[in-house]
RNA sequence: GCCCGCGUGGUGGAAUGGUAGACACAGGAGACUUAAAAUCUCCAGGCAGAAAUGCCGUGCCGGUUCGAGUCCGGCCGCGGGUACCA
């Protein structure tokens, strides 16, 4: 009997694979072709636990799809630009690329033992110039398409430290590392018109049938496709009209205020010879930019004097405010505010005491509001009050489509369609990114680099000895001819949102060497990702992203005609969690402690540590768990069981280290079990049959557990498979068939010690290349089946009855047992309620 | 704030609207062993009971249904996203 040691087994089938290349991915037409992909991990120092069970997740299905005839591409590589690099720069004096470079070192050297049935050859990483010269090619082109453009955008600006800050280094209101009040700036950025496609991506989502549901939901709400109305107000004074958009124009009547943001341009104008506005929109701007801080910070306005006509009542003047609340980049930056039947409003008015006037009524109810405003929902009906249009009880619906035709028959305002969804602004102040193409000419203006001259490399020598963005005080990177006249010129110093990186290398994997971004042949043949698998945290960003630049790529033929969504189908794994170690340092500000330097509760040295709880691994807040114990004592095979076989995949797993232990002792199980087989004796043909049914159950249980993501429940019958398979009295043939079956079942999850058994056993070839076992449905029906009997839904018998017996004899059958004859105590049965094969309900 | 999820024993979790707690961890008892480890067998939601059994039980309140962990409405708590974290 020799002892399970995955030391011993890992590598060895490994080096067995890699020599046969059996993941290498060639294009071929005699099979399927299969492309899975999990979301490329950003190159942070070290593996966490959340990747080992992400990559594992998409191993099982890689290595399914392959035992069952496809060709399967499965490539791995690095979203390796980004913040942490630079940051990582400037506390410790390197360089972002060799600490970018030595963490995708080591952590493929943590990946590569996990032995994932990766094609490397196609392994690649975003800020290899070979790639990000390609995203420079695609820039130029979707500018050329008009699919980039220029405006004005407002920036996070740290005043001490000079440079932007992204949101995350905003912390209440102040600078991350200076600490001083963050101010806003406005400069001018390139975009990515996604705008354009907001009806396309929206509508597209109904065809993604094989993508959750809450993920489609989340995307849709994102876009936020509304119906309304753009209104014009005239003004009093006769100045250009103030035009409002409103999804509610049913409340009209109600409208008591016209608020403008504070960067509308009726507040700019305003802001040049009146101190008190200028003071406020000033207070606007230092507020925080996210819409997050946006929507909970507390609603003020201040009164700009200027005065509008009711569009429909002209006797009745409404104040124009500026409201902090109102957004210059959603609709026309200008609303009306009906206190009546929005809360928002009615706080509003509340404060600073306008007029609170209903536009409606509920059926019944004829109360004016006062401290709730009354917000039905569209499809409820109301009674209105002599509404303009003639219309009194219909539901908001009906009232908002027929205000819309009404002022647009007065040609008062005319409908209009409105998403949320904003343009992409992809420039960012940093270094540690892809080079925008672009060079500054005075005379030809911003002139997109030629295709010959990319890629356009960041400049290797740089510091980070001070905060800001290095390549604008690099002496002599950004100096350049322009690509137009010849003229010396400057080199754009912006580079792109790391978004960008990851919004196409999905279709960079197809041919990840062309001399293009992509080769249209590669991507005709292995595009779309048929299962894409990743966290839940990208739900929106990254993957609405993507499906643009999948539309994108197709509108410059960097896609085949055809390719609409990148992903066919989508599976969000949940995070795996854990607690947050904390303490405050000298400055009051909190600093984080890894869990392995806390124990019980304490640091090393003693020092308490307060506890938060558990929240997605980042390195950030420093709770993150590496998977290099678990590695090493008990090998990949154990972590990859165990990262699967605990939760479910889709839901958020709080990391424990116990359990991994039980997992190494099943697997060592199988293995003695299957070195037992072969010394086995005897048999019995009943004890063959019921072995053989036993797996061929197992095989339909794991197959279809395999193709829904259930590798929880998935391992839950492989466990119980095996407890019968160690207990059976088979004969040495069956039970030789029955070990082999169950290697092939769990290789997605265990391939080394699949690969063993198989061996061991006799198996033909690789496992990993061996047909995925087909179910026996014939050696599944059964003759009877056990049917519980409740009496008015609590269980309290059960019944043996023939498979096919009719609803009668098992009602017959139910009524006749003794335990229900004891319960019923005479009384005659109201209902009785067969359902075949399931359940017997007896109402009394 | 808004959008989207999630909430089941001591723990991770299972359960096409049909026997709640599969499978596993931790725990308990036993077998083997001089002993331990390893391995194997059994027990195990709560309360009451010697047991048979009864009652209660899937965050809280209510509803639909013969039947609800599952569907609907309203809460509470936690998590993700919120456009410059990736």
């Amino acid at each position: 009997m020799t002892i399970y040691s995955p030391s011993e087994i890992e590598p060895k089938w490994q080096a067995v694979w890699a020599d046969a290349e059996t993941f290498r991915a060639v294009r071929s037409d005699d099979k399927p072709k299969y492309y899975v992909l999990e979301m490329f991990p950003y190159p942070s120092g070290n593996l966490h636990i959340g990747h080992v069970r992400n990559y594992t997740m998409g191993d099982v299905i890689a290595r399914y799809k392959l035992a069952t005839g496809h060709n399967v591409l499965h490539p791995m590589g690095w979203d390796a630009f980004g913040m942490p690099a630079e940051n990582a720069a400037m506390a410790s004096g390197g360089h972002p690329k060799d600490w970018t470079y030595a963490n995708i070192a080591h952590m493929k050297s943590q990946m590569q033992p996990l032995g994932l049935s990766l094609d490397w050859t196609r392994e690649f990483a975003t800020c290899d110039p070979e790639y990000y010269g390609q995203q420079q090619a695609l820039f130029i082109d979707f500018l050329e398409k008009g699919l980039i453009y220029r405006k004005k955008a407002v920036v996070n600006w740290d005043p001490v430290d000079m440079t932007v800050l992204a949101n995350e280094q905003v912390i209440d209101g102040k600078g991350w590392r200076s600490g001083a009040d963050v101010e806003k700036r406005e400069l001018v950025q390139w975009f990515f018109k996604i705008s354009d496609y907001s009806e396309e991506l929206l509508a597209a989502l109904d065809a993604l049938d094989d993508w959750p549901a809450k993920v489609k939901l989340m995307q849709s709400n994102w876009i936020g496709m509304s119906r309304g109305i753009e209104i014009r107000f005239e003004r009093t004074d006769g100045d250009d009209p103030i035009i409002c958009y409103s999804t509610r124009p049913d409340t009209m009547r109600g409208a008591s205020f016209i608020a403008v943001a504070p960067d509308h341009p009726v507040a700019t104008t305003l802001v040049a010879d009146n101190p008190n506005l200028a003071a406020f929109v000033d207070e606007c701007r230092k507020m925080d930019t996210t819409e997050a801080a946006m929507e909970k910070a507390e609603k003020k306005g201040i009164d700009t004097g200027i005065r509008v006509k009711h569009p429909v009542y002209a006797e009745q003047e409404l104040p124009v405010w500026i409201g902090n609340f109102v957004l210059m980049d959603y609709g026309t930056g200008a609303v009306f505010g009906c206190p009546a039947h929005d809360q928002r409003d009615l706080d509003f008015a509340r404060k600073y005491d306008l007029p609170v006037r209903n536009a409606f009524y509920m059926p019944g109810e004829e109360v004016e509001v006062s401290t709730e405003a009354l917000v039905p929902s569209k499809t409820e009906p109301v009674v209105f009050i002599d509404h303009f249009a003639g219309i009194k009880d219909v539901t908001s619906q009906e009232a908002i489509d027929a205000t819309i035709d009404y002022f647009e028959a007065k040609g008062l305002g005319k409908g209009q369609t409105q998403f949320r969804l904003r343009d992409w602004g992809l420039s960012r102040q940093r270094y540690w990114g892809c080079p925008i193409p672009i060079v500054h000419c005075d005379d030809c203006g911003a002139v997109p680099e030629t295709k010959e001259n990319l890629p356009i490399r960041l400049p290797d020598d740089v510091s980070f000895d001070i905060p800001g963005n290095p390549l604008d005080r690099h002496p002599t990177w950004r100096d350049c001819a322009c690509p137009k006249c010849g003229k010396a010129a400057k080199r754009e110093t912006d580079t792109m949102d790391t978004f960008v990186d990851s919004s196409w290398y999905f279709a960079r994997f197809t041919a990840p060497h062309a001399a293009t971004p992509t080769d249209i042949e590669d991507a005709a043949y292995w595009m779309n990702v048929d299962q894409y698998i990743g966290g839940i945290e990208h739900a929106i960003l990254h993957l609405l992203y993507s499906r643009f630049f999948a539309r994108a790529m197709r509108m410059t033929g960097h896609l085949p005609q055809g390719t609409e969504e990148p992903f066919n189908a989508l599976f969000t794994q949940g995070m795996v969690t854990h607690e947050i170690y904390k303490t405050t340092g000298d400055d009051g500000r909190p600093v984080y402690h890894f869990p392995s330097d806390v124990i019980n509760g304490t640091l090393a040295d003693g020092t308490k540590v307060d506890i938060i709880p558990s929240a997605k691994m980042s390195k950030s807040k420093k709770n993150v768990v590496d998977p290099d114990d678990i590695l090493e004592k008990y090998g990949a095979d154990t972590a990859r069981w165990f990262v699967l076989s605990d939760s479910p995949p889709e839901r958020d797993v709080e990391w424990t280290a116990s359990g991994a232990e039980a997992a190494h002792k099943h697997l060592a199980r199988v293995y003695r079990i299957a070195q037992d087989v072969m010394s086995s004796e005897g048999g019995d043909p009943i004890e063959d049959v019921n072995l053989m049914r036993a797996m061929h159950k197992t095989i339909l249980d794991a197959t279809n557990g395999v193709e829904s993501f259930g590798f929880n429940a998935t391992i839950a019958k492989l466990y119980g498979f095996t407890a019968v398979l160690a207990k059976s009295k088979a004969s040495r043939s069956a039970k030789q068939e029955a070990t082999r079956t169950l290697a092939q079942l769990m290789s997605p999850m265990t391939p080394h010690l699949s690969e063993e058994i198989w061996s061991l056993l006799g198996g033909e070839g690789l496992i990993a290349n061996a047909p995925w076992p087909v179910a026996d449905e014939t050696m599944l029906v059964e003759d009877t089946v056990t049917l519980p009997v409740q009496i008015n839904g609590k269980r309290k018998s059960e019944i043996e009855v023939p498979a096919d017996a009719a609803k009668d004899a098992v009602e017959a059958q139910a009524m006749a047992d003794e335990t229900v004859r004891k319960h019923l105590d005479g009384a005659t049965p109201k209902k009785v309620i067969v359902v075949p094969g399931r359940i017997v309900n007896i109402v009394i």
